[in-house]
DNA sequence: CTGAAAGCGCTTACAG
DNA sequence: CTGAAAGCGCTTACAG
């Protein structure tokens, strides 16, 4: 006996379409999956069966029997957070035209269980997998990463990230983190602004060794380097930008302008000044990375670095999409400067 | 031969575990799935293997031969708004803590792309669903959604929904937006305001009535209702709300106060009275609804009603996750009114 | 408690 | 081009 027949609901099975369409369940099977060897007539005629039917796959069975899924994985660090819903966002785009389903994973930031996730989507034997977060400096963070992906690549996936994973091998998007971080400190700079503080995240992530290998470039500029400078690492959130502008304004109150690696962390450092009763830009200038949606609308309104975070995300999807090219593909997502509120020429 | 042998990716097999562990897959397939009838010492070592191998069941045969699957699907409008990604991240969380995956739609914002994309999930064969989008107030959209959730359930799977969803009979996190209208509305008139224009997503959504009957409930006790307000509808997002305060500002000129009907909303109002010159809130006040986390951090700090999306996140997974009830289980969540600097007394 | 066997709903060589 | 049959990797009555 069928299961589910409790319900109404039972699900149309591929035996009911071809029995209606007087055919086998392979010919079935073949129009409606597109597959070469019926004729033109046959397919159409079991289309329109399905068609009027309702029939849609088991995509377990589907998945079962042919080895593949249309599945797609995203890994992000935290869906809550604007950066990573705008790429999910584009993610998603790109998944519904064509028809797949998305399976989202959390990380919370964590190396170790970004892999673990990872495996647990080859686990789930998606086909494709996305990932949306920074790569990670740590070699043994890497090597994990990397024996999950050629597995899965091994056996037919296909897998693109976003960000700079080093030594990963695979298609990638890759945001102009060197540029925009030269960009936003030559803006500082050339405002008159010496004595920068700078709110990082965890200097671990390739995106933020990127941010401030461009910072550290506009610096050499002006003859300064990045030791010169308090650069603290705290978390890549707003609490963390809450945390790292504490610690600079206690331990360096000369400052003049506070840099922080992400928007996020800029706003938590907006809010602490704000608390503090610091003007800004009057007495401090404050900068942030990503040009998240609200970021030209926060008081005041934010300088920072735009970058496309849904058109990383729509390009990742795409890539990954295409089949494996002989050596891995390379995307930049371009960076533009973002001038507003929140800077101005050092004082005094 | 075994698909995939192509790489060394090839995953373990049930079979390779009960091989090295010297039983049938029957008894495997028990000990590891936690099922009753093998005694303790057989289970035990079964799982000792499966551990040492690092074998994890395939999800699709698991599907298929059991007909229940673990995925929970999630179904939004948008997930790039910060609403929808702070409820999508404590799906995410609890989903986590259960070992499940989460399948995430988009709708667009469209009720019939919404009843397609449950359609859809339910052709993945989730076992849960949560919708997260306000119900629709069109009958049509209503008997459609109602259809295919009581085929779901009556097929065994679960489904929760945020907001409310008339007429659905499933559980429910609801919002307490009526008594969040009735509070910000509150607020303004306290303030003194008469003249306010407000800015509402499509009225055609529940989320939207609850929140005007909140909004006029609080004008009926100042001898006043709705008709008496310039009510503007627009899109439910940061440019609707660019549209509706222009034409609340063009149309009624005399307005003192916009209540918009989110935060998105609000932030599209803000922008539109800056670039117009108009002081907030010194000429006009504005306030929001949900208190994205932004919020707080806006120009001017905006006054709004805080919802707790990511506990509501997590409530709608819990209550799916139940067995279901005999009749629907519903938990409210609490408002509570934000004042911060958005707003003031009225002019003059 | 344990195992042999049927079956879940598909796809895909293999014959014809 | 079309179909009968094996097989994908599990679960679950059914015997023992």
């Amino acid at each position: 006996m069928r299961k589910h027949t409790a319900g109404q609901a039972a699900a149309l099975r591929l035996v009911d379409v071809a029995e209606r369409a007087g055919v086998s369940i392979a010919t079935a099977s073949r129009a409606l999956s597109g597959a070469s060897g019926v004729s033109a007539e046959m397919a159409e005629r079991v289309r329109a069966v399905a068609a009027e039917l309702g029939y849609v796959a088991n995509v377990h069975a589907r998945s079962l029997a042919s080895g593949a899924s249309p599945g797609v994985g995203l890994v992000v660090h935290e869906i809550g957070d604007p950066y990573f819903a705008e790429i999910a966002s584009g993610v998603l785009e790109v998944a519904d035209a064509h028809g797949r389903m998305v399976q989202i994973c959390h990380t919370g930031r964590d190396p170790y269980t970004e892999v673990a996730q990872l495996r647990a989507l080859v686990n789930a034997r998606v086909g494709i997998i996305v990932v949306a977060g920074s790569g990670h400096l740590d070699p043994d963070v890497q090597s994990q990463m990397k024996a999950q992906v050629q597995g899965f690549e091994a056996a037919g996936g296909r897998v693109a990230v976003i960000g700079r994973h080093p030594q990963l091998g695979v298609d990638a998007v890759v945001p102009a983190n060197v540029a925009g971080g030269r960009a936003i400190a030559d803006h500082l700079l050339g405002l008159g602004h010496r004595r920068i503080g700078v709110a990082s995240g965890s200097r671990r992530l390739a995106t933020m060794a990127d941010r401030l290998a461009g910072v550290e470039q506009a610096l050499r500029a002006h003859g300064l380097t990045l030791d010169d400078l308090p650069v603290v690492e705290a978390e890549f959130t707003l609490d963390g930008g809450k945390d790292a502008a504490r610690r600079i304004l206690d331990e360096h109150p000369d400052v003049t302008a506070i840099l922080a690696l992400n928007d996020d962390m800029a706003v938590g450092v907006l809010s602490v000044l704000g608390e503090r009763g610091i003007a800004v830009p009057g007495e401090i200038s404050v900068t942030g990375f990503d040009d998240v949606v609200v970021a030209g609308h926060l008081s005041p309104a934010l300088t920072t670095v735009h970058l496309p975070m849904k058109e990383m995300g729509r390009q990742a999807l795409e890539l990954a999409l295409l089949p494996r090219a002989a050596r891995p593909r390379r995307r930049t997502a371009e960076q533009q400067l973002m001038v507003r509120a929140s800077t101005a020429r050092v004082r005094g």
